[in-house]
This record gives structure tokens, sequence and C-alpha cells, in this order.
DNA sequence: CTGAAAGCGCTTACAG
DNA sequence: CTGAAAGCGCTTACAG
């Protein structure tokens, strides 16, 4: 039998009302009451029954977090666990606990209506068209991790397209102006907007765009190394190269490799994220780095903003990408 | 105002122990009662407080899975995501919800006065002596994934030894007698669990253990290219390797096509674990995998099976490491 | 088979 | 500054 708040005020010689009081940081307590009090609580190892609170204060301080949880999922996508643990720590650190859920598997309908959970994270890759009309029609308070394409919902995202104008000026500081794109399948957001920023950026510049630098794969390794021959291979070659995926980079500097091109010396190249695989790239490759993990402390932290005002609208990128310099670019002489 | 059983009672001209009755599938209700309560819930879409039931229940049904979130933990250690996705997977079918902590952040004493979960999942790496002391302490139902060296607690494990034999009998029916181990530091638990069950294995078959064939590395891809080079140039040169780890396996693959060794022909090797680099090793090497997401849903029912009987004890291994064949191995002619 | 009542352990007006 | 009381929305003996 745990220690309840009445054994508290029992010991203290209060009623559970200050007790209570205490416990909430309510104001209008006096000091030798709060001290006696708290001498107690901490003597007996008291801490309030969440569930109690949680029902008297009609809250769980709790926050759902909804993703696909795939058997390839956790090998395939780290962001998605470090996003998670961005969440994870900011609601933490406001005393609110984190659960996780799995899209394909809980009837989400159901928690939501059982108040399990005061507000919903969804992963971009888990909101599905029920989960969508879920959130609607309920106007359950939620944040979408990842730009949908319904504009009632809150969301928070990456700026890829930033990430593609950044790697484009980049190389442009290297002295680059040849600059081709190796993507991956055209069905692919992510690489889709990258390349959107960076065509931005061209044309900004007063670059030249070449069709046939722009190169859609389907990001596998097989096919970023066949498509990286033909670039190098390719008259006019270009002077340097992004690569939207960590896997396209390691395929291109395969295939350098292969034709004995000296990368950066005859050719730079540039790619996004320092993981899974740029540690195994061979030179070192400059990347744009995200920090997905701020984008979930942010996500968490809106939603938290958002359950006080559930009128607010949050809608916004968050988390600038930013440039790590490895051995892969280099300063060329003009 | 969310609907209560109150109003599913009104409605269905019934009282709320008969509600609550059918909520909870407590025998003695007549079929048309039932019926009509069901009839009345689906039509108000209620569905119960979770709070509300878990304080008269005094159970919360949720459990909490501890981690060491680190920064670098979703990139360097996919297993425990998949573990997580295991655990979560196995709960959720069973009406449990799954709550992350991490181990450096939150307050986990106060969290299990507080009742806030009915028992805990303690990643091994995240089983600091304060933890350790509470579980202990207070009793808590528990389960530590990864054994712990203290005997008292209740824990599941994989079985590294078992796959460091079957790495070696995989390599015995190919042929092969004279085999070398290549380890990360000899300070890392699994490769050292790996390294002791081949060591059996290789006594047990009567085959020599040349001690300068039990390589310990620091596990990293220099260390790891630098005593394949050794190992391919040493003579005797085995007639094959376990590389006691993906990276490893990476490290000597690359080793070996620098010495331009024919992999599997002049030598064969074999790793552990399909994640994360080894869809990047030619050739695509053979591997000894285990299902950590299997003990992930293993640890989850173990645990929901102790808070029935809080005096059971739960030491075993679960989850038998698998061979899946690739082309670094073959079986060589006699 | 059904229901009235106590109780789970808190919070929150409200009165003093 | 402090406390009595109602209420949060369920479950669970117990009585009928």
């Amino acid at each position: 039998m745990p220690v309840t708040i009445k054994d508290v005020a029992r010991e203290a010689g209060v009623s559970i009302s200050t007790v209570s009081k205490i416990l909430n940081d309510v104001p209008g307590i006096s000091e030798p009451t709060r001290q006696r009090v708290e001498e107690v609580m901490s003597r007996l190892d008291y801490a309030p029954n969440s569930r109690a609170a949680g029902l008297a204060r009609k809250s769980s301080r709790c926050i759902a977090f909804l993703a696909d949880l795939d058997e390839s999922e956790p090998y395939t996508n780290p962001h998605l666990f470090d996003i998670m643990c961005g969440v994870q720590e900011a609601l933490c650190a406001k005393g609110y606990s984190f659960m996780l859920l799995d899209a394909m598997q809980s009837d989400l309908e159901k928690m939501v209506l059982s108040r399990v959970f005061d507000g919903i994270i969804v992963h971009g890759g888990a909101l599905t068209r029920p989960v969508y009309q879920l959130l609607i029609n309920r106007k359950f308070p939620h944040i979408v991790i990842g730009h949908p394409s319904d504009t009632r919902l809150n969301w928070v995202d990456t700026d890829n397209a930033l990430g593609g104008r950044i790697a484009f000026e980049h190389l442009l500081d290297c002295g680059c102006r040849d600059i081709a794109f190796l993507g991956a399948l055209e069905t692919d957001d992510i690489s889709n907007e990258r390349l959107a920023g960076f065509r931005r950026a061209l044309s900004d510049s007063g670059c030249e765009c070449r069709s046939e630098w722009i190169i859609h794969t389907d990001g596998s390794l097989g096919a970023g190394r066949e498509a990286a021959l033909r670039l190098l291979t390719g008259s006019p070659r270009p002077q340097a190269v992004i690569c939207s995926s960590n896997l396209l980079a390691y395929a291109f500097a395969l295939a350098a490799g292969e034709l004995d091109v000296d990368l950066p010396g005859e050719v730079q190249f540039i790619t996004f994220d320092r993981y899974p695989y740029s540690s195994l790239i061979t030179p070192e490759p400059t990347l744009v780095q995200i920090d997905v993990r701020d984008m979930g402390r942010a996500a968490a932290k809106q939603l938290l903003h958002a359950l006080k005002k559930p009128e607010l609208r949050v809608q916004t990128y968050t988390t600038l990408p930013s440039l790590i310099a490895g051995k892969s670019t280099i300063k060329r002489q003009t």
C-alpha cells in the first residue's frame, strides 16, 4: 500500500488541500507549513499518484508519437529514431511523458477517445487518411512532422530546399559553376525539395542549368554508381556534383575511384546528412547536415504550446541546415 | 465535454455497473442488455477514460522502456530502436502502452513512486547503479535486456556465444579448419561472447586455436583494415575469418580488395547482423543474424507475465541466432 | 442478471 | 493562510 496524500496530510498535521497546493506550487502557503509538509513528503518517499492527479486535472501530461514501425525502419531510417529522441527530450523537460504508437497496429481513435494522451505528434510516413480524418474531425491537438499537402494540419519540417541552396552556394564559393545533381526517385520528396532549392539558387546566381546534369536514379547503390560513371565520363564533365543522399555519395565516390578521378582535385562533391554512410566515404564528404533531433524538440514544444492555445496554427520550418566542411570540396584556384 | 459511462448508462437505461461489466467482459450479463449497451456505446463514440479506469483498477496498463538516448545512439545503434519496436509491438498486442524514458534525464524514482507505469524494461546500456538499486529495493517489476552481472535481476538476452558457434560450424561445413577471429575491443561484451562461443566450438571439434589468429582491435574501420592486412599477409594464412561486427567485415573486405585476395575463393569470411553495413560489402557476406525485435517482444511478454506472478524469475536467452547464407562463404573442394 | 454504494487519490472552487 | 467538500470517471465487492 503506497503512501497517499492523506498520509502526508495526517503526518504533517494539515489538510490534503494544503498538501495538494504545495504539490502544485499554488501560491499562498506559509513558509513554515510548506517546509514541514515538504519534509514529510520526502521522509515518506511520497509522490502523487499520476492517474489520480490526471483524472482530477483532466489531463494526462502524456504525448503520443505515431510512426511506422516496420521491420526495416530501424535500419533504413535512423533519422526517425533521432526525431523521437528529440521529442522525448523536450517532453521530459516539461514534465510530459512520451508514448510510442505504431501506425499499423494501434487503434488510434479509441486511444484518443480514452484520453490516454493530450496530444499527438505524427511522423509524416504514418499520416494515413484515417489518421488525418481523426485529427481534423476531433480537432485533436497534433503536430505532423513533414509538410503535409493539406494545410488544415499543423506541421513542422526541415527546409530541404534551403539545404539544396546551401549545397549549391558552398560549391559556388569553392569556385565551381558547372554543377550536377545526382538525385533519387522522382517521387522522393526529400530529394526533390533539395533539387528544387538547388535549381532556384542556380538560376538566382545566373549559372546555367544543363538538363543532362540533373539525374534521377532509384536511389540504390547500383543505379547511383552507373549514373556517376556517366556523369564522370560525359562531356563536358561537371566541376562538382551534389549527391542527394548518403548512399548516392557513396556510389559516386566508388565510381570516381574506378575511373581514377581525383576527388576533390578534378571533381568536387557534396552530400546531405552525416549518417548512415558518410564515415565510409573517401574522401570524407562535405555535407549539409540537418539536426533532426532538434526538429523533434521543436515539434514537441510547439505541440505543448498548442495545448494551451488550441486555435494556434503551427506551420513552419525549424532547424536550419548547416554546412559541415569535409575533404570532398576545396577552394579552386581561379 | 466527452461522453462518460453515465451518459451510456442513461441512454441505454441501465446502471453504470452494468456498463462497466460489459466494458470489462465480466460474465453474467444477459445478451439483450449487452447488445443494447454496445449499440449505445458505439453510437455515442464512447471509450472509457483510461485514467479513471486506471485509478479504480490500480494499474496503468503502461510499461516504460529505459534506454540511453544519446545524440549518437540512433545512428550507431539501430538495434536499440529495433528492440524498442519489438517491445512496443508485444505490449500493444496485449492492450498495454509503451512509454519511452531517457536514462540521463528522467527522475525514474519519482515516476515509479507515482505509479506512472506498472513495470519497466531496462536496456542494458542504461542499467546504472541507481537504477539497479531502485529495482531491487522497491521490488519493482522489470526485465533487463542484456545479461547483467547481478543475478537478482530478471533479464533476457541474445545468445552471442551460440552465434559464435554457429559461425564456426558453418565455416567448418564449408571445409575450413584454419579460422581466425577478428574482434573488437577486449572490453566489448558482445564481441567477447562471440569469441568465447567460437573458441569453445573450436576446441569441441578438435581444431587448433592459433593465438595469432585471435585479434582484438578497437572496432574501427582503420584498425580493422590493418588487422585484416596482417592476417591476410601472415603465414600461414587462415582459410576463413569470423568478423565480430559489420564494420570489421567491411574493413576486412576492403583489405582483401587491396591485396587482390579473392573472396571467398582464397579466403572465406562471415560476420554478424545484416545492418548497418552488410549491403555495402562485396561479396555479399554470409552472416549470423539475430532477430533483436523478437527479443524485444519476448522481454515484453515476460514482463507482463511477471506482473501477475511477482515472484517469477526470468533469466533466459531468447531468439536463437540464425544463419543467412551470402556469397562470402562456399563449400570447398576436398 | 442488475444496481446502489463505496472507493481509487487526487484538484479545485469556495468559505472562513 | 487553511480546510471541508464536491467532483473527476471509472471498478468492485455486495445485496437483491
